[in-house]
DNA sequence: TGACAGTATCGGTGCTGCTAATGTTACCCT
DNA sequence: AGGGTAACATTAGCAGCACCGATACTGTCA
């Protein structure tokens, strides 16, 4: 029994499948398969039911997960202090980000990392808010950058930003021209929006309310990526940080209007409780809150 | 890295040996070196400082021993969970036990309990007081069998039972014919006494000292059964539990008189604190509470 | 400075665990 | 119902690696 069969046991269980457990701990779907039967032949119990889709665990499989975990996480605690001892800055830094963080802001923070620690890896992974939490609850990552961060009791959040949030849309559109956008120039307006489940959009929907505005909900995306495309293409307004226009306002393919009654996104950075970070993960976290807005 | 490699080098730092752990663990100690060079070749650090006898450890040897000790017991205490659900009582019990507990006691219950748990398997090894507590300290013991038992911050304690002590000697021997003994009757006899560092002579000693009596300490032993064999070639009188001397009372080779101030000896069993106890050790300690003295 | 006990190294070997291909089964959908 | 699809199981064959035995090296005694 290896480190390798305990992931990718936590792995089935987390995505209760074998196949994409296997792709997780890149291995075959056979071998995963054997693994698992392997294991059961070991312990003499049924640990996975899959019998029936998506898989279940039984009361034994439980039991095995929660032990893979334990297993797991000392194993990470161990490097985080043998790091100590060594002084060496090492390792793979797992960080979770949605996908409005910036790419391009994480990029250059990647490039000064490996300038300054060339013997870390930086691993991002762009993922659904929802997903960023999961992925650090589920060790999949060390670090989460979320915006709207909330703690939980495994969770604890550090304030990262506070982004401007500004009226953006089509230079040639009506608006486009305004010094301040109040509340009421955005009535009816066609709005491209954020997807319903995602907590910006609950904030943005929030400030129009509290404003008296009503809106049309042209589209739903849920990346800005895309509603920066749609914007450009004249098919409505919208609110987003102002960060994250800067490279299409320089282009002059979006304008950026800022907003009489302000309106601000947090972003934070999540982590376990009681977690030691690997060296490594702390080097990069000092950086992230080094970094200027 | 396999939990094989854990157990050895665990084992290789208790014993401070290569050899030693590699015997341990029923491999050579060719792939004892091996694996130790492996594990400082993953982790890039040197655990063990292997140019001066005994081997040291280093501070990284450390931490990552208490690593292996961590992830052990883990899986021991996941073991145990198991049979929790399975129902089933399998696997070996390992018990570490003085020399005087009485072999053909054990093996009495060893027999019982085999014949009720016959998937399960009784190991006992017999030992010197101080290599019991160490046995259960380092995992190699579910269960200790030692007499005067005393607790620590990582053991806990169940009293066993409480043995009367008895005068024995030769029936040859004068005092042989006493029905009871008196304290002045042992003045200035030839004693064969237990081993200096042993709890049971201290006791001894200090049970002759409260009754102002002075033996000549004629020999010297580590276990009861060469102290049985010197006191039937009537080398002098000591003082024994009654019940480790039943069968040469009963074949006539030794004598036992009761003492008229009555000694005792307390048994007990010691494990580790909050350690969940596999299922079938348990049960061996289940039997063990309810057989009669 | 031998003698020894312990550790390192080396070549050969067997077993475990992987892949790729194929067979089987649960669930969905009209 | 009854294909269709995506998942899991099975099989054969191969590759790597951990092990062993033998031997060479090295500390630590006397």
């Amino acid at each position: 029994m290896t480190f390798e069969s305990l992931s990718l046991y936590r792995d089935i269980v987390q995505t209760r499948s074998v196949s994409r457990g296997a792709a997780l701990n890149g291995i075959s779907q056979s071998a995963a398969s054997q693994s698992v039967q392997e294991l059961e032949r070991c312990l003499q119990v049924r640990l996975l039911d899959r019998s029936t889709r998506p898989l279940t665990v039984t009361e034994a499989g439980k039991l095995y997960y929660d032990y893979c975990r334990d297993i797991l996480r000392r194993k990470e605690q161990f490097e985080a202090q043998l790091q100590g001892v060594t002084g060496r800055v090492a390792g793979t830094v797992r960080v979770a980000a949605i996908y409005s963080v910036g790419i391009s802001d994480i990029a250059s923070l990647e490039a000064e990392f490996t300038r300054r620690y060339p013997d870390a890896d930086l691993h991002v992974d762009y993922l659904r808010p929802e997903r960023v939490y999961e992925a650090v609850l589920e060790d999949r990552a060390e670090l989460g950058l979320v915006s709207y961060p909330e703690g939980t009791r495994e969770l604890t959040v550090l304030p990262w930003r506070e982004e401007e949030m500004v009226l953006a849309l089509s230079p040639s559109h009506a608006l486009a021209g305004l010094r301040r956008a109040g509340a009421h120039e955005l009535e009816g307006q066609d709005f491209v929006a954020f997807d319903d489940d995602l907590p910006i959009r609950q904030h943005v929907d929030r400030y129009l309310r509290e404003h008296g505005v009503n809106v049309r909900i042209a589209m739903r995306f849920d990346n800005i990526g895309s509603m920066k495309e749609a914007l450009a293409l004249g098919q409505g307004v919208s609110i987003l940080p102002r960060r994250m226009m800067l490279n299409e306002i320089a282009l002059g393919t979006l304008s950026a209007v800022p907003l009489r009654k302000p309106l601000s996104r947090p972003l934070g950075i999540v982590r376990r409780k009681q977690q030691a970070l690997p060296r490594a993960a702390e080097r990069f976290l000092e950086l992230l809150l080094e970094t200027p807005l």
